[in-house]
DNA sequence: TTGTATGCGTTATCAT
DNA sequence: ATGATAACGCATACAA
């Protein structure tokens, strides 16, 4: 990699010579700019990241850590900070926590070194499970600026981006009532342990108790047993004329259960699930989905991050962001 | 953040002393150990990552650039970078081209200015249709090691970490060919201007060939049709009975397709995809699946990296790493 | 055993 | 208009 100190060498100028030409200071001529400009061409010559940001004390890098990037909604998210962060010039450092306590903590103490300007982060599974968010209080302690998307401590004051997850599950829940006339909607999930997966439950529940109906709710496990569960419900409950999953997988699965099952969707049952842009093409029908706005989290995190980064006494804030109810072919 | 400097003033010792102690060098005394460790203990002393870096000239980083992260298979090969990254003590920077040449471009450029030791790449869609690859060819004459994976340039020589693309879909095909006595086989695509996507269809064809038997490829352009196209070419063609798809979203919307149209699968037709982890998860009956060692594609691509970055004159390698068959309920 | 000096590449301040 | 010097934080060769 070409220095300045080679340019200058070559040049026979000095270092801060070229340094000035470089920044196309006003202090120099106009012939040694063309010289230096020239020559910095002709060797590709690049600033050093690294000695600049140890010379401002600003890496403009974002670390960002997620529970896992194979669920779409992380992935899409990701997405989103890449988008804004390349916009605004800056790298973003990714590290999984595999929804591991452990690895989160090693992640944040490893990045805390200096090697980001702050973090985005949605909070893993296990951390939830056993409430522990010490190593998050921290690096906020550090006063390195924490964000916090989608899975958040409430008890931790810092930015927060989160979705409407009470909301959206309500008003999906209250138009399978009202516009549909459905009377025994089954919830389906495999993540209530999580906080947006209570929050999304008390969203249903509370629907069916505004509408004096009974709610039931079908806890999967185990990954492996979702299908045959759902089978079982259905064979049990053959009422069932609606179902609400709260995460993108069971939602698809339960369409193919009742079609299984020998229920036509959606006159049978309507089936409302989470999704993102391609969930809905590997439904048929094309199930109706709550979708989140994961790339606009994404990059409003982002944002958010970047203006506590730049004013001086930022007021903490939460944004959220609201999520669209789209109907495929899964309901009426 | 906790400085060396302030150590050894709070200490009235030296930087270096300090640095020693911290180090743990043989020169110092185990007293003066004990209250260097003792202070930088409790005033959270971490030493700055940058300034390592700009030491060392090493920045333990690697730059990941995929064209997207919302394709499981390209989510999965980055849980296995990050893994094996993290194993091993490197960072991850990661950027997205969004298939687009220009941002690949853009990113290669921005981070080889010493943010990272080496890249890790797997080439944009548009690159690959436009055939240009100068950006790269600069890279790695810049003396910055690139690795690529999957979508590869063939004539630059690098690293690479490639699949059987050919190989597994001939197995495949020949599969059904042999075991089932399947004779009317389509292959569907949405991938076949890839690289990945030619070598995969010479497969199906070679197979068929050998076999003496007729193949037929339905290019499905635009995502939103997939459902239609497969749908009318099944009326069209009714003695269809096996379908080959060479992507993760084609062969679920294959299956939907068939039972719609009344075919019992697997025993009208029988259906391969590639696929993931959770691909088998949403269709019914459960897909089979070539299925890519994503993750293991990370961990090699890491692993090769890190030894040509750590060997003086690191021979190049090709690493192929086979895929699986894995038979769901879509085959007999 | 401890301390001093130097340099990594850049930029800002202060001479000349 | 140009150059010398210092500093960011760390590590190491060399003195003491």
């Amino acid at each position: 990699m070409t220095t300045l100190k080679e340019l200058a060498k070559l040049l026979n100028i000095s270092v801060s010579t070229v340094s000035k030409a470089l920044n196309d200071s006003h202090e120099i001529s106009a012939n040694t700019k063309r010289r230096v400009l020239e020559l910095a061409e002709k060797l590709n010559y690049k600033p050093n990241r690294i000695a600049q940001q140890l010379k401002t004390n600003k890496t403009r890098t974002i670390g960002v850590i997620l529970p896992t990037v194979t669920n779409p909604f992380f992935a899409e998210v990701l997405h989103g900070v890449e988008t804004c962060a390349t916009d605004n010039d800056y790298d973003i450092i990714v590290c999984l926590s595999d929804e591991s306590l452990e690895k989160e903590e090693r992640s944040l103490e490893l990045l805390s070194n200096g090697s980001v300007d702050g973090f985005i982060m949605a909070v893993a599974r296990e951390s939830q499970v056993k409430e522990h968010s010490q190593h998050i209080s921290d690096v906020i302690d550090s006063k390195i600026p924490v964000l916090m998307f989608d899975r958040v401590v409430n008890e931790i004051l810092c930015d927060k981006v989160i979705v409407d997850d009470f909301q959206s599950v309500y008003d999906a829940t209250e138009y399978l009532i009202k516009k549909e006339n459905r009377k025994h909607i089954l919830l389906v999930s495999n993540i209530e342990e999580l906080s947006v997966g209570k929050l999304r439950i008390r969203g249903y529940q509370k629907a069916l108790e505004d509408a004096k109906l009974q709610s039931d709710v079908l806890k999967l496990g185990n990954v492996e047993h979702v299908e045959e569960e759902i089978f079982k419900y259905l064979q049990k409950h053959p009422k069932t004329d609606a179902i609400v999953s709260i995460d993108h997988i069971t939602g698809i699965i339960a369409i193919n259960m009742a079609k299984k099952i020998g229920k036509k969707v959606p006159q049978d049952i309507s089936v409302i699930g989470f999704g993102y842009e391609h969930t809905q093409l590997l439904s048929s029908p094309k199930i109706s989905i709550i979708h989140q706005k994961a790339f606009d989290i994404g990059t409003m995190s982002v944002k958010l991050l970047i203006d506590h980064l730049n004013s001086e006494d930022h007021e903490l804030e939460t944004i959220v962001v609201p999520s669209e109810l789209k109907l495929g072919e899964s309901t009426k």
